[in-house]
DNA sequence: CGCGACGTTGATTTGCCTCAACGATTGTGG
DNA sequence: CCACAATCGTTGAGGCAAATCAACGTCGCG
């Protein structure tokens, strides 16, 4: 049962009383997501805070060129989802889509909250992944302000190499923030040095 | 006292008990910060999470080439601090200065802690304070990758207008990412236009 | 008063994009 | 399971956004 990887998580990081283990089991919804399949999309309130227990998703906006730009991979063991539409329940801006068939375990914002009510545990978890979530972002905004897209591509491979196996060059491409043609140019640079 | 307004912050998000109150005064200190002073230099442990009560300060980096980046100005009622450096007690890559003279209020990393063992009430609090700053560089990474840097200086006018008459255009430029000359020419068009 | 930070302008350079084209992979429907 | 379509990765020519470098007047602060 995938329900248990999500336990596993949780036990990781603080041990889980019975009692919250069987919030978890019964308020976690398991699903599978196809290839290509969407689980949000710009306009819907995003229903669901997301766990991967398996496969990949990428979280990204389209901008008013129709050009998309990736935020996030969401591999095995890690959380995706639109947290501002989440919890105020606005529309989103962003889609989430599956890059490989996946299995995930989705929550309700309802008893998401509920979760936090009932066992402050989890406001600490869920604190501390969004403080180290945050930390990300603000070193991908320093990178984006200061490196040049070699550095950055470079920092990406050096901090995800797994990746490179799974996802496409034009995915890395509009994560990094480069058109694919000219990731190309640096990969061939790259080898050639 | 300066600590009544941090007191008021806190009750605004979730009304505190005697007892968090008293603990909030005995274990935040406050301290006024010249202008140009720093609380954080590039080596050091960041030993401080820092609420700033008055005044305004910013958070950056220096990159190799000697330039500086800012990922955030800290006015009243906000925080500051490099939070990977705090939690895990390695040297900060960052700089915090004052840009006006500052009164701020200062909690060390073991106090936090034991902040949150204490009353998890402020597990909940700093959650959505992260969430809240994760959504924020989320939106910043997604317009540093898709706008032009005209858009982006629009948009930082339109969120922060009051930043105008607080803080240079060299401040301004460091933060959405462009140099002061190109800052100065965006302007003109602007005003033009 | 004088010095350093600021804001601006202009000339030149460069990093990256756009558009177009092509072979190689991948995936999929019949 | 094969054939065709779609996506992918690459290359090249040309163009634009923004950086660099240099210079200069202004202002606020010490």
């Amino acid at each position: 049962m995938s329900i248990e990887s999500l336990i596993h998580y949780f036990n990781n990081k603080i041990d889980l009383t019975p009692e919250e283990i069987n919030f978890v089991k019964t308020n976690f919804q398991a699903r599978t997501i196809k290839r290509r399949q969407f689980i949000l999309q710009e306009g819907d309130i995003c229903k669901f805070n997301t766990f991967v227990v398996e496969g990949c998703l990428k979280l990204y906006k389209v901008d008013e060129h129709g050009k998309e730009h990736n935020l996030q991979f969401a591999l095995e063991d890690s959380w995706v989802g639109d947290l501002e539409s989440f919890y105020k329940e606005t529309p989103s801006q962003l889609y989430i889509e599956a890059l490989e068939k996946s299995t995930v375990l989705q929550i309700t914002q309802k008893k998401q909250i509920e979760l936090y009510l009932s066992y402050p545990k989890f406001d600490r978890i869920f604190r501390v992944l969004a403080e180290n979530a945050m930390i990300a972002y603000q070193h991908r905004v320093l990178q984006n302000i200061s490196s040049t897209a070699e550095e950055r591509y470079t920092a990406f491979l050096k901090k995800s190499p797994q990746l490179l196996n799974r996802i496409s060059n034009v995915q890395i491409a509009s994560y990094i923030g480069v058109t694919p043609e000219f990731l190309s140019t640096i990969r061939k640079k790259i080898t050639l040095a």
